[in-house]
RNA sequence: GGGCCCGUGGCGAAAAUGGCAGACGCAGCGGACUUAAAAUCCGCGGCCGCAAGGCGUGUGGGUUCAAUUCCCACCGGGCCCA
């Protein structure tokens, strides 16, 4: 199959083939290389640079920046770089300043996994593969302001990375502003008010009486990035600690490895100081309602109690009184605590510990070795469930019952407190752990229409039963929500309690044991202390190393550790602010490095001022593309300073990338962005104001009868159904993700040599609506093809090379246009392109020429409307485009034009066809003026003869009359 | 298991707000041009039926003068959380 025509090289020579469009797209490409040739691309001035131009509007357009793998770009990433290439266009046109940058998110594991095999240093292969990323997207034409490109791996870039941390390190969040202030501040009261904290080996000191490392560990527990020791989640395949959010069903989400949790001394951010700010503002956003809601689900809040319990030992004796000596539980019902009839806990709780000092049975140490050593995986889907008592009691305070503590796997120690008060009764999983171990179960919710007959838990909300003490407290009859807030009055009047808000989001752990990222601008002294580096002596560049490949091993060795001459050093040598640290004293480099999730977190800012060696972001610059006001206001211009009323939240003003970001980088993004805000360092609380994310192009692959798949070239089609070449199997056509192994994947670079960019840009964006998952099908691509044929042929004698041009506009033909120009634009704003481009394809077959008419000014379109037409279809195929505006005149393309007016008044007909409908069926059609009123509508409408044969004489209940669409006869 | 989203011709799809289902494109069929083909142009095209007509937006109900659109249940697919 094949579009190229089979015509004479010299008959045709201006004929719009596939080789004539990748020259004429290469030539106009090759016109964005700057004068001077200092730049390529279409350059957006910052506000105080010449040729700013303050009266437009400011449009921020931004692509989440790629990862540039070493297999090039995929049919996937030009979708969204289409969509957003095709809006900036517009907007141009519009009259904006567009800011629509592009650089490469290059830090992270797999170009290190890479460079681990092939033994080439990361650097050089991820820079190798920004280089064919660059060439690939200029070939689309993408209209893109390469003067502010960058890589995340650039040190002038992730200088400000961590400089960004540093301020972060020097941030406490303060819950009575609910916003983030300096750790100084914090220092200087701790000092005025000599306050007493904890003491290492135990107790309590006064501030002005302890060690550094004291009063430093007291102040990490409130540092926005602080260091401390955490369960992590070691993955020892990677040889690196993984965040939650990397980890899937106990296993790393790259590679699929094992992830074992560990305690170990690891850099952290505090994300769960913000928790409720990153959920509340959900609602100040333009974001999809799925992203939201999985960000909301992300971060996990509920309302509960905070229960503590009393411990005794076997004999009846208490533990004590302290915190670490009793057992606080979270939970979502504290309505049920008069049913909670044993507790379990982590194998990991401290209180474990301590019951395997108290325990003679060496069963107890036997199973909670055995326990921690399992990976998450197998804790989690276990189906039977295994568990042993600790010896040790809890006093249930509702009951006085002495119930028993067990340890189980089922419970993680990352999960709240490591603990829970079960209630078989009304909990699935507490039942059949009760029931394994024959526990007691006592039901305490009756819930309308089930009955409780010990046979299952019963789950929801009811009414309290069996819950009452002589004494203090009786919650029998009160629904589930106010037995909640009984009990919880409760355990607050008698300090045993209170009403607490829990998150499923945990603290971002940012330290990774590996070489290819971010250095920490952090030394220690001898002692563990921790100084930072000052900004002045920023970058600290990461260390040439011959042997960066991680340590497979249960200890985790960062492979910076190697590079003993740049980790061993001075204060001074590394930049220690000598009032901090004398100069001369030996400290040790921090070797983790950051998580590839850094420099994404905050790349959108640096593109408002890449260049600015000075700032992280230029204020000006920040202030004139993230901040703007509401449209439909009467404010314009660029507001002097952000406003909830008349302000948007968000600064960047289009968003465009995968859903598979919705939660990670989206979120991390925005807690940077809300650190950022409130050291009054951005303008906005919120980074994006409006997110979109494109579907995902898949392919087809093959299915035999046992489902497995078969690889595309194995199959042929012969006679509509889809036939295994080997085995002559019929197999059935799905659609499936592209992979290797389907060989399913489609290179854009193929697609591009063979119909050009501008079609390759149209088909993508004529596959369907952009955010949904659409299949890749390259027989329909010739569709577009031709359209493009057409739109060139309709301007352009293919033998001449000459313009063609009507003589007279034909009124039908600039009608027609003039309602394209209108819904073009329409659809452009909502993100239609496949709408857009079916309305300019329509538009282009009614100016078609017949074959062989002789006199090309009879007919198509006069040079006026051919100008008007070549500047919509700039935006989607602007190669073409700026050709056919070039060949008519217009000077060095279209990037500097205006997009065409159209005539309301061109948009109505005099006359409209309508159905008329008996019952809701059509049985007529008849010809009313649009403007006409109802009740000539009626008239006209009964006194067709389809009608009035269809009633045969039935008298008529009602008509519908709906003036320009229909009328329905109701009998 | 809970929550959210999706399901329209042979295929990709269109149809803000309920108002002519299938725009536009692919594939297919017919015609013109051509010695022939390609290319181009014109036309046909949901299904059943010779036709009149009937049936059609996953299935079954419901609301409505009118349902792809709103409501309920179910089936199938996807995503998120457990």
């Amino acid at each position: 199959m094949s579009a190229q025509p089979n015509f004479e090289a010299n008959e045709l020579p201006h004929r719009y083939t596939a080789a004539f469009a990748n020259a004429l797209e290469e030539r106009w490409q090759a016109s964005l290389q700057w004068d001077d040739g200092s730049g390529y691309g279409y350059r957006q001035p910052n506000p105080g640079e010449p040729g700013f131009d303050a009266s437009k509007p400011k449009f921020y357009c931004l692509d989440m920046f790629p990862y540039p793998s070493g297999a090039g770009l995929h049919v996937g990433h030009p979708e969204g770089y289409t969509a957003t290439d095709i809006i900036c266009r517009y907007k141009k046109l519009k009259g904006f300043n567009v800011l629509h940058p592009m650089g490469w998110d290059a830090f992270g594991l797999p170009a290190e996994q890479y460079a681990i095999q092939t033994g080439v240093h990361p650097e050089v292969t991820t820079k190798k593969a920004i280089d064919n990323f660059r060439r690939q997207l200029r070939r689309f034409g993408f209209m893109y302001d390469w003067s502010r490109e960058f890589a995340t791996i650039d040190p002038d870039y992730y200088q400000w990375t961590q400089w960004i941390w540093l301020q972060a390190y020097a941030s406490w969040f303060d819950p009575s502003l609910g916003a983030a202030r300096p750790v100084a501040e914090l220092e200087a009261k701790f000092a005025r008010e000599d306050v007493e904290i904890a003491a290492i080996g135990g107790g309590t000191k006064r501030w002005s009486m302890c060690s550094l490392r004291e009063r430093q560990a007291h102040v990490d527990t409130f540092r926005l990035a602080y260091i401390g020791e955490q369960t992590v989640n070691w993955c020892a395949k990677l040889g690196t600690v993984l965040a939650n959010e990397e980890i899937i069903d106990g296993r790393s989400e790259r590679g699929g490895f094992p992830v074992r949790r560990m305690p170990l001394r690891q850099w952290m951010f505090r994300i769960t100081a913000y928790a409720d700010r990153l959920l509340d503002d959900l609602a100040l956003v333009e974001w999809p309602d799925s992203t939201r809601a999985m960000q909301a689900e992300w971060i996990g809040r509920s309302e509960g109690a905070e229960i503590h319990f009393e411990v005794e030992d076997a004999s009846g004796r208490r533990l004590g009184h302290s915190d670490a000596q009793r057992l606080t539980v979270f939970t979502t019902r504290p309505d049920t605590l008069f049913g909670a009839t044993y507790m379990v806990v982590a194998p990991e709780h401290p209180l474990v510990a301590q019951a395997i000092a108290l325990s003679a049975d060496e069963k107890l140490a036997e199973y909670v070795a055995w326990a921690k050593n399992r990976s998450d995986v197998d804790r989690q889907e276990s189906r039977k469930k295994t568990g042993i008592a600790t010896g040790l009691w809890a006093v249930n305070p509702a009951s006085g019952n002495r119930i028993p503590i067990w340890t189980a796997d089922y419970v993680l120690m990352g999960y709240g407190t490591g603990a829970i008060m079960a209630v078989p009764a009304h909990d699935e999983r507490d039942f059949e752990f009760a029931l394994e171990f024959a526990l007691k179960i006592v039901q305490v919710v009756a819930i309308d229409g089930v009955t409780f007959d010990g046979s299952a838990a019963t789950k929801g909300e009811g009414r309290a039963v069996n819950s009452a003490n002589i004494a203090t407290l009786s919650i029998d009859g009160l629904t589930t929500i106010d037995a909640k807030a009984a009990v919880i009055s409760w355990l607050t009047q008698r300090g045993i309690g209170a009403l607490r808000v829990n998150y499923r989001l945990r603290d971002w752990l940012f330290s990774r044991q590996r070489y290819w990222g971010e250095p920490f601008p952090i030394v220690f002294d001898a002692e563990g202390n921790h100084y930072p580096i000052a900004a002045t002596a920023l970058p600290l560049t990461l260390p040439p190393l011959a042997d960066y490949s991680p340590v497979e091993s249960d200890v985790p060795q960062p492979p910076l550790a190697k590079a003993r001459d740049w980790t061993h050093t001075t204060a001074g040598a590394a930049g220690v602010d000598p009032a901090l640290l004398a100069p001369e004293t030996p400290v040790v480099r921090e070797t983790n490095t950051m998580p590839g999730w850094a420099g994404s977190c905050w790349y959108y800012l640096r593109y408002c001022s890449p260049k600015d060696s000075a700032h992280f972001v230029t204020p000006e610059a920040e202030r004139y593309w993230m901040l703007s006001h509401k449209s439909g206001g009467a404010h314009s211009g660029t507001p002097l300073s952000y406003d909830a009323a008349t302000c948007h939240a968000g600064g960047v003003d289009l968003y465009v990338g995968g859903s598979e970001h919705a939660v990670l980088h989206l979120l991390y993004a925005r807690f940077w962005h809300k650190m950022l805000f409130d050291m009054g360092l951005v303008s906005t609380p919120e980074p994006m104001g409006r997110l979109f994310h494109q579907g995902l192009i898949t392919s087809h692959a093959y299915q035999r009868a046992d489902k497995t798949l078969v690889p595309i070239d194995e199959v042929e089609e012969r006679d509509g159904s889809f036939i295994e070449t080997k085995s002559g199997e019929k197999v059935v056509q799905i659609v499936a993700k592209m992979s290797k192994s389907l060989r399913n994947v489609v290179n854009p670079d193929d697609i591009i040599a063979e119909y050009g960019a501008d079609t390759f840009r149209l088909y993508e964006m004529y596959m369907g609506p952009l955010e949904a998952s659409k299949p890749w099908n390259t027989r329909d691509i010739v569709g577009v093809f031709r359209f493009l044929q057409r739109s060139w042929r309709l301007a352009i004698d293919e033998r001449t090379g000459e313009v063609l041009c009507a003589a007279q506009p034909d009124a039908k033909v600039e009608r027609i246009l003039h309602r394209t120009i209108h819904k073009v634009a329409e659809d452009i704003e909502r993100l239609s392109f496949n709408t857009a481009i079916a309305a300019m394809i329509e538009l282009v077959n009614a100016a078609t020429r017949p074959t062989g008419l002789v006199d090309p000014s009879q007919g198509g379109m006069t040079r006026d409307q051919l100008e008007r037409f070549s500047r919509i279809l700039w935006p989607f195929a602007p190669h073409i485009a700026d050709e056919i505006a070039a060949r008519l005149g217009v000077q060095g393309g279209l990037y500097e034009s205006r997009w065409p007016m159209h005539d309301p008044a061109m948009l109505v007909d005099d006359e409209v066809e309508i159905p008329v409908q008996i019952q809701g069926k059509v049985k007529a059609r008849i010809n009313v003026p649009t403007k006409a009123d109802t009740a000539s509508i009626e008239a006209l409408a009964l006194a067709h003869e389809d009608v009035i044969a269809a009633l045969a004489g039935r008298p008529v209940k009602k008509i519908v009359v709906v003036p320009g669409r229909m009328v329905n006869i109701v009998i």
